[in-house]
DNA sequence: CATTTTTCTGCAAATGTTTGCGGAAATGTT
DNA sequence: AACATTTCCGCAAACATTTGCAGAAAAATG
């Protein structure tokens, strides 16, 4: 069958070179108007698309970025996703996502992946331990931007855009010490992510201003380490009167131990998380956040992609401004 | 600057034909083994790889699929994906994600990008009064192969793979009648959809048997009509002992209601929901569901696909079977 | 030494599109 | 009629890779 539509077929219907054809439909002055309408009804006629891969090979492009993050379902990832994915498609871009699950390795190949796919520029968001950087220099010194956004290498060598970390935790601790609170017991996360140092220095730095208030910090892997950590902190003697969540992770297994308790929110216990809004939304009392948004982010970081295919930036640390969201829960 | 390496590039160094650079580097026997070391020695110097642009256009492949969802942050959808994407890149396949946002013309605007693009396959699950069918038979035929998901036109032109949509509507209605219930409210989704009338069906066909049980269907867009909805019934003298929610979206709207009231779950009223886990478990109660899983579904889907791209197969109707899992709402 | 066989390599075409350059035909100017 | 200008179109190369075919050189056989 004729399949496919191409120039050649097309050519060879009307008798005319490809050039030619080629010309017509691209509206290039040097052909005559007569012809350009018979090309542009037989190409409809013949459903003629052009061909993206001899196009891609032509230019040297693909209007594909790579999207490389630990794991798509995730309340914050899938948001950041969905948001870049809109701002790419309107400018007519298309994104290829790649999940590392949070494994090294994984995400070299898939690094290796948008090489492979000579992607027209990476966004990323970095795995614990990434040994991804000088891949990643290499690939900014072949010309392709990168973006790395949320969890970013500390150097100065990419575009960066993330969360106001310590921003949002300094406001976290604020909005706390106007509670009148004496125990704070403090839940962040993987210790060794520097997400996790950023927040708990900049909270810690005005915690330690006020003598009233004992501040107890304590990291979890996940969900189910931040219950049983509430458990212990609530059974024995600290019995903290208020319990800050680095994240919805966090505050989700924080929750489940205090609804088995008797312990009144805000009465006995106050709370406070870091949060794009979804899970405080759905607990009871609503929980008051700082709202940390994945769409923000998304668009953000897709923004500054495209601008990196107009022209050559130098890397940009760009920062979501964070904002409190009051719930029922202080 | 010698950019990327390319044959020509690798033939020039070691004057040698294009040719014998690509045969020696593919283990061809035609090519003595001197020649191979030589040059893969210097391919792997040069860091060459192969211009996926170029084999794309010679195979006419591009080892990637379409998917198309109406939101990629949404519970279900973002397992979906996830779960895609791990076993796709498993078979060296890539995903390129769009998003229509239950929009027809997006959805058939993406559909076009997947054929610009010229994917290998499409996934897809479409948008209400989506018109996207003549489109996908067009594909189709045109020998890229079509999986839908999730949401599905009712022909059999397409493979699809679903939910046990009617199986776990029965069960829900089977599980109900054994907790001797007197007034059951079933809310379910938009109406128009398919999964929405297949569940419903199934559901009635099973209660109207039960005389002994009144049961009240009504419907809804979004969470803040569940919440409405569930307002309404439990202040009029309507008053369900019974609640059933169709998916997450109800069920987070139900439940922010009857927090606010004093009615006890499941003393006063009970709750059964359909969904993939994550919501009922954050509640408290932890809510009793027919599990819906979105990974399940996902691996199901790219496996179908990855079977069509092996040997063309008649469509089939994939149904994933559901179970029960017990929590504290009934 | 002549012929056949084996071993190795290169030519050229094909995939589809774009574009600089040149050239033919038609029209306009003296 | 001779020349210049404009209008319209095609050739061919370029992008990178693969592969059937042919052919040269070397080795083996008679």
């Amino acid at each position: 069958m004729g399949q496919t539509a191409t120039l050649k077929k097309i050519s060879a219907q009307l008798n005319l070179s490809i050039s030619t054809v080629s010309r017509a439909l691209k509206n290039h002055p040097d052909i005559s108007d007569k012809t350009k309408r018979k090309v542009k009804e037989l190409a409809a006629l013949m459903e003629y698309e052009p061909n993206s891969y001899a196009i891609n090979l032509r230019t040297n492009k693909s209007r594909v970025f790579g999207l490389i993050v630990p794991d798509i379902s995730n309340m914050f990832y899938d948001s950041f996703i969905s948001a870049a994915e809109k701002d790419a498609r309107k400018s007519g871009y298309s994104l290829m996502i790649l999940q590392s699950g949070d494994d090294p390795l994984q995400e070299a190949e898939n690094l290796k992946l948008c090489k492979h796919y000579r992607v027209d520029g990476i966004l990323i968001s970095m795995a614990p331990n990434s040994y991804a950087h000088e891949l990643l220099i290499k690939y900014r010194d072949n010309g392709i931007p990168v973006v790395c956004f949320d969890k970013t290498p500390v150097s100065g060598d990419f575009d960066t855009v993330c969360i106001a970390d310590e921003e949002a935790a300094t406001l976290a601790a604020h909005t706390i010490t106007r509670y009148n609170r004496k125990k704070v017991l403090a839940i962040f996360g993987n210790e060794e992510l520097s997400i996790t140092k950023k927040r708990r220095d900049a909270f810690l730095k005005v915690m330690e201003k006020e003598k009233k208030i004992a501040t107890e910090i304590r990291y979890c892997a996940n969900s189910a380490e931040a219950r049983e950590l509430t458990q212990q902190a609530i059974t024995k003697t600290s019995n903290p009167d208020h319990i800050f969540c680095m994240s919805d992770e966090i505050l989700i297994g924080v929750m489940k131990t205090l609804k088995r308790s008797k312990l009144a929110i805000p009465g006995d216990i106050s709370i406070l998380s870091m949060s794009n809004g979804f899970i405080p939304g759905l607990l009871n009392p609503e929980i008051t956040y700082i709202e940390t948004s994945g769409y923000e982010l998304g668009h953000l970081a897709m923004k500054r992609m495209l601008e990196n295919m107009d022209e050559q930036n130098p890397p940009k640390a760009i920062v979501l401004p964070c904002r409190l969201v009051e719930g029922e829960s202080m």
